[in-house]
DNA sequence: AACAACGTTTCAAACGTTTGAAATAATTGC
DNA sequence: GCAATTATTTCAAACGTTTGAAACGTTGTT
């Protein structure tokens, strides 16, 4: 433990030289005698000098840091699509701070109001399921600090920058892909209706069937959540449909697990030649011993890395704030 | 996007007061005037006045940020443990960075050098399992800022603060557990052998045995790491041993997931029989056909809380930096 | 000997806050 | 009505950097 913090004044004391020289010398100004540059990088590596990055933020009136803020860690999704933005960020001298808004509104506007104080540079935000009231993430524009939203957006506002997996193409391929194995009766299980791509799956779904020539039932569709009674009850209901699908696409992988358990666990007849397609390819696919006959991978690591690139290109007014991107990122049909 | 930034000083400005006046009405100084104190408190509302966090930690040498490096996010472990410091973290008015090792030094010594320079006023780290050397680390301490390992930690020294889990506890009771149940052969599947906690969990399990009396057999023993052709090596090489076990304690679940997979896909005979357990007691179990009879519940939210708990004691001094504590958390068996 | 020209170093202000001390204004006591 | 007291505001320095402008010292030219 050492009290007296190395600074530039501390290693210009010792080296009987000024403030700037040392500064220049460490930041390899050209005009700085070379051996003077040897002499001062020696001493500043010799007393673990470490620039203190709060002096230089204010000084530079940038932080180069990107802040993230998405709904839960726990979400597979999410961790792999910060994988995609840390690797490009900090291959741009980018660091990243992650926030969980833990799908409350509360939390999101307490770490966004975190986010600005640290003055990011840019922030990629996936809103909570519960954000209408966008209040305190427009406040980052007005300060000339871009945003991107990725994934969950809102959806009926086009005044902002969103990179998303295309979802309905998403759904529409694993729709057609069930009708292919000869499925016509295909049952669809929705998410929250409040996050806001549930609405793309769907219509990824109808234009499947309509494409296909396949009558839409009304029967055949149901909305969850991410609560496992909810899915019972949607699942009950479907299965119990006059028409009794025979495949089934789901909106998100956890829950169609959900689904196939119930349906197993009560001996649904014709239980074994269901076949089921969701979003997600999550790893543990491989220990289910009735898995989905496919899965809609999203690609998460391409998502966060496209809202990364286009956020550096806003920061660096590459493309011009105002000037409203959308970028979709296409799902892949992965069979198992 | 407004180019005048809204600083303290064009607050001052806007309201014809000095700037000492404006900062002490918003931090609520008894000494300034209520009404003023209004005006001052309106002003900044309506203009959006965010005070910048890298003027305040420079002038304060302080940042209320914690650091966090962890191998990665996609063990749920790790991020449920992030749960339980950015809980308290929060709750004590520090935000939290996280940053991911990827299981790779040089990644962690960039973190670790991120950090510092962001001058965290205290880190968390769960070190990669190819640290072996602690510069990086140490560094810290040496700045005065306390450091506390937890899970994964430099086993040999005992000068630093260390949160764990009470592995040994956990794979005793495991192991316990199964002998109750009245298996004799149980078969042990270890991890890494880099990674500390390893050893203390075969000291579970060889104590056990040992407590009930019954041999230990080297044949019993194997180690993997998280490739899974590995784990499936270790798993013929204990499943054709002479002593044929009955049941098996493993070391993480997904590797006994591994593990489970390879039996069942050869047929192994008596495979219905087999009894295992794991660590982790992933979600993901009530999905598994062949579910292990119980899993070690790791209880990483309580070890993530602990960690924060003895931190910000040691950043409020109230714990000497020196007088170096290690805490254990119990792992709690969890019959499925 | 004078001075231009260059190589190198230093000065000084700025970034946006905080805070003890000093200054000023308002109030009270007599 | 004036000093003493109290309430309120302002001054000024500091936190650790960066950077254009100014200053310095050394050479070389004439």
């Amino acid at each position: 433990m050492q009290n007296t913090p190395v600074t530039l004044k501390f290693l210009a004391g010792k080296l009987k030289m000024s403030v700037s020289t040392v500064s220049k010398a460490l930041n390899n100004y050209p005009t700085i005698n070379e051996f003077t540059k040897k002499r001062v990088q020696e001493m500043a590596r010799e007393l673990n000098f470490t620039p203190n990055k709060s002096a230089i933020n204010l000084k530079e009136r940038r932080s180069r840091i990107i802040g993230i803020i998405l709904p839960n860690l726990s979400d597979h999704f999410f961790t792999r699509s910060i994988d995609g933005v840390e690797q490009f960020a900090t291959a741009h001298g980018y660091n990243v701070i992650i926030s969980q808004s833990h799908d409350d509104l509360q939390k999101e506007i307490q770490s966004a109001d975190m986010l600005l104080r640290s003055r990011v540079d840019g922030l990629i935000v996936a809103i909570s399921k519960h954000t209408q009231q966008f209040d305190h993430l427009n406040q980052f524009e007005k300060m000339g600090v871009p945003v991107v939203y990725y994934t969950r957006n809102p959806s009926f506002n086009l005044n902002c920058h969103k990179v998303l997996g295309n979802t309905f193409q998403g759904c529409y391929q694993a729709t057609q892909f069930l009708i292919e194995r000869g499925h016509r009766k295909i049952a669809y299980l929705g998410g929250p209706k409040m996050i806001n791509f549930t609405h793309d799956r769907f219509n990824g779904y109808i234009n499947a069937l309509k494409d296909n020539q396949i009558p839409f039932s009304a029967e055949l569709v149901a909305y969850t959540d991410f609560d496992q009674e909810n899915t019972i009850t949607a699942i009950q209901h479907l299965f119990s449909a006059e028409k009794i699908p025979t495949a089934l696409v789901a909106f998100k992988e956890p829950i169609l697990f959900d689904a196939i358990k119930y349906l197993k666990s009560i001996n649904y007849p014709g239980f074994a030649k269901i076949e089921c397609v969701g979003f997600g390819n999550n790893a543990f696919i491989t220990y289910l011993d009735n898995p989905p006959v496919a899965s809609i991978e999203e690609n998460p690591e391409s998502v966060g890395e496209n809202a990364i690139k286009l956020l550096l290109q806003l920061i660096n007014r590459e493309i011009d704030l105002q000037d409203y991107k959308k970028v979709m990122v296409d799902c892949r049909l992965v069979v198992h």
